[in-house]
DNA sequence: ACAAGCATAGTCATCAGACCACTTTTCGCA
DNA sequence: TGCGAAAAGTGGTCTGATGACTATGCTTGT
């Protein structure tokens, strides 16, 4: 067992016998190390581990603190890892995105409000209208966010959005096929937000799984032009 | 901009740009130190960042390394955030588990094999003749395991697994309600395995549903006995 | 020529102590 | 009483040294 290791199983055991509650603050650094028994860099690592994952919160000047331990906040902080996965990592993950966003989507149209109906056809009038690609995949995120908004559980929400927060996404838009690609982006977009305003879940659901399953077709045929292939090896 | 993110960012631009290809060696922590104009202190502490985050591999005595960046192994190392949350925002993760266990559920169905069958009607016979609570919930994990593999998405799988890895989880096989719960329990099990093996996938997807839902609302009873319910506010 | 064992150099792990920057509290002055 | 400055407390960063582990190549004996 390593001096760091001790010193993390020492910060989580405070936490899980709840010496330290959510949001409250920790003994400082120099008393932590007396207690764990471990020097002041060894500690300071433990503490860059957990702060890493979202659990604790250094504020300078101030104190170490324990978070809120919000699931969403919490898995907002792994999107900067999202964007360091290579294409073929990263296409390894739209499964879950697939049928999560497909989840939302149906969510949202079981409670659709006249406000939702409004405020999505207007993103999409407005996304058709765009010429810029950028402002175009800016418009497109609102969108979805709007979806996930009304699903009614930002932990979802968070996680599609770090599947979602990879920059160089528009770069599909970018191709030979932009045109191509473009209008058959908006119809998806149409065919959800019907499916949505008319209530009908399952109509929803499948239609933003096939949303999902459309761009993760153009993102594979980025990687490997020769042999594209949306469904896997049977 | 801290040192320590002026380390982060230049870290991250190395792999971003591929200098560092997965599984690859770094530079050693003094030339990183001089690239970087960080001490090594800083440097360590963005180290251990990216090492938290499953990015980064350091080897006592060999040399610091890019992980191999595969999602399944990259999510396995956000278990033990999981076990550090509250029950309440635990429960916030359940409808994600949900939707995922069902899909994986459903996917198993369309691809379910002779040999599948036969574990699941094994492990369904050995669960409910297994009196200690703690080596039923071991079998329960290797049932659920067994058709998460079956699936076929490793990704999902250990995404799945970092939901279920809380220990907590037989907390409720021990209550006063530990036979109602255990039969409930049981009978899901044998309604999976059986839209399984009938190759059923809607079937399969909602008795896995059903049976997450049920576990949900067993934990959420522990959490608040006064005012369980299943559904949010409408 | 080859294999086992051993030095050696390279690398991460840990420690100690100092100083800096920021925040919070305290206390004296207007 | 209110405000501003001083002081105390805390995390942020740097330096340098030592320990522990690994890999490499060499030495040695067969």
């Amino acid at each position: 067992m390593t001096v760091l290791n001790e010193a993390l199983d020492g910060l989580r055991r405070m936490i899980a016998a709840g010496e330290v509650t959510p949001g409250e603050k920790f003994p400082s650094e120099t008393e932590l190390c007396a207690r764990l028994n471990v020097s002041r860099s060894s500690l300071r690592e433990a503490v860059r581990t957990l702060s890493a994952l979202g659990v604790i919160e250094s504020r300078h000047g101030s104190g170490t603190y324990l978070s809120r331990l919000d699931p969403a906040q919490v898995i907002r902080n792994f999107s900067l890892t999202v964007d360091l996965l290579p294409l073929d990592s990263l296409l390894q993950l739209f499964e879950i995105r697939r049928v999560l966003e497909a989840h939302m989507a149906a969510q949202a149209a079981a409670r659709c409000t006249p406000a939702l109906a409004d405020s999505l056809n207007s993103l999409i009038v407005r996304m058709e209208d765009e010429p810029d690609p950028r402002l175009a995949a800016d418009l497109d995120s609102q969108f979805h966010r709007l979806i996930c908004d009304a699903g009614g559980n930002p932990t979802i929400t968070s996680l599609i959005d770090v599947f979602r927060s990879r920059g160089s996404h528009y770069k599909i838009m970018e191709g030979t096929a932009a045109a191509e690609v473009r209008a058959a982006s908006d119809a998806g977009h149409r065919s959800i937000a019907a499916a949505i305003i008319a209530r009908d879940p399952i109509a929803a659901q499948s239609a933003a799984a096939s949303h999902v399953a459309q761009t993760e077709y153009w993102l594979r045929l980025l990687l490997d032009p020769g042999t594209p292939h949306v469904a896997e090896a049977i």
